[in-house]
DNA sequence: AGATCTACCTGGTTGC
DNA sequence: TGCAACCAGGTAGATC
C-alpha cells in the first residue's frame, strides 16, 4: 500500500531508468486501468519520450516531451516498474508500455503497470491540464514542503478524530494508515482524539512526528508489506521499524503495555493506551 | 458545511 | 480438506 516514502521511491528509481526513453507502443490490456479512452491513451502516448518522474501526494507523475503528463495512482496494490527483459505480463499486468529501444539490450524495452485489486488507475493530461483536476487541485500540503508552525492550523475548527483528517488527502497530501499510526504513536496522541481537543503545542509535536517518520521511511526505501516493491522489484525496510502498524496484541516497544487496535475512520488503527492520550 | 459510512476488488488468512 | 467469512485500505460518492 504505497503512500509518500514509497511513491517517493519509486518515482526515484523510475527516475533512474526509464528518462530518455520514448515510447513506441501502449498496449492497455484491462481498459479500467485508464480513466478516459485506452485507444486515446494510448495513441497520445507513442512517440513521447520522458522527460522526468516525479510526484505529488501518492500520485505518481510521469512528464513527457512533446509535453504530456501521465499521472498513475497505485492505490492498494498497484505496481508500475520496469519488468526483466524475458518477463511475460501476468493476469494483474493491466497496461504495457513498450519503449522503442528493442534492440539495445541494457536499455528497458517496457514498463508494467500491475495491479491485483484494479484501485490503481493511469490517467493522461495535456500541458497545463493535471493543475485543473479537481482531485489534484484539492491536495493539501505535503507534509515535508510546510513550515512546521504551519502544521498545527491545518487542523483549526476540525472536530473529527484526528486520524481522520490525517488520512484526508485535501487536509495534508501523501498519508496513508502505515505512517498515520506511526507518527501518531511518536507524537503521544490517540488516532481517535478529536483535532479540537489536541493544543497547539501536542499538534506541532505530531507534525514533527510525521516529517521524522516520513524521513526514516524514505531514507529506508519505504515499507515492504505484502504487494510493495520500488521500480527494480527491491523491498523497503522501514516495515522494521514500525512501533505499532500491524503489531496490535504485541507489547508496546517503549513501556510493554499490549497495543490496542480500534477503528477509526473505517481503518484498523494500532496505539498504545498508556503512551498516546 | 463537516463528519461518517460504504463500494470498489482480489488474494491471503481464519474458523468451522 | 473444503469453503465461507473476513480482512487489507485510498478514494469517490452517498448519507447523515
Amino acid at each position: 500500500m504505497p503512500e509518500l516514502p514509497e511513491v517517493h521511491t519509486i518515482a526515484r528509481g523510475l527516475e533512474r531508468q526509464i528518462v530518455g526513453q520514448t515510447i513506441a507502443l501502449v498496449d492497455v490490456k484491462a481498459p479500467r486501468a485508464v480513466h478516459g479512452d485506452p485507444a486515446v491513451f494510448s495513441a497520445a502516448l507513442a512517440g513521447r519520450r520522458v522527460a522526468s518522474v516525479g510526484r505529488r501526494a501518492k500520485l505518481l507523475l510521469l512528464d513527457f516531451s512533446p509535453p504530456l503528463t501521465l499521472a498513475v495512482h497505485l492505490k492498494m496494490t498497484g505496481r508500475l516498474y520496469v519488468p526483466a527483459r524475458d518477463a511475460q505480463p501476468d493476469k494483474h499486468t493491466h497496461i504495457v508500455f513498450h519503449f522503442e529501444n528493442v534492440g539495445t539490450p541494457s536499455a528497458p524495452d517496457r514498463l508494467f503497470f500491475h495491479d491485483v485489486r484494479k484501485f490503481g488507475y493511469c490517467r493522461l493530461f495535456a500541458a497545463g491540464e493535471l493543475t485543473q483536476w479537481e482531485f489534484y487541485r484539492r491536495l493539501g500540503p505535503e507534509p515535508l514542503e510546510l513550515a512546521p508552525a504551519a502544521f498545527p492550523e491545518l487542523f483549526a475548527g476540525r472536530t473529527a478524530a484526528i486520524k481522520a483528517l490525517l488520512l484526508d488527502q485535501r487536509v495534508i497530501a501523501g498519508v496513508g494508515n502505515i505512517y498515520a499510526d506511526e507518527s501518531l504513536f511518536r507524537a503521544g496522541i490517540r488516532p481517535d482524539a478529536r483535532a479540537s481537543t489536541i493544543s497547539h503545542a501536542r499538534r506541532l509535536a505530531l507534525g514533527a512526528a510525521l516529517r521524522e517518520v516520513l524521513t526514516a521511511a524514505i531514507a529506508a526505501c519505504g515499507s515492504s508489506i505484502r504487494d510493495y516493491r520500488d521500480a527494480s522489484g527491491n523491498a523497503g525496510a522501514f516495515q522494521n521499524s514500525f512501533q505499532v502498524y500491524g503489531r496490535a496484541g504485541r507489547p508496546c516497544l517503549v513501556c510493554g503495555h499490549t497495543l490496542a487496535a480500534i477503528k477509526v475512520a473505517g481503518r484498523t488503527s494500532t496505539y498504545c493506551g498508556r503512551c498516546q492520550k
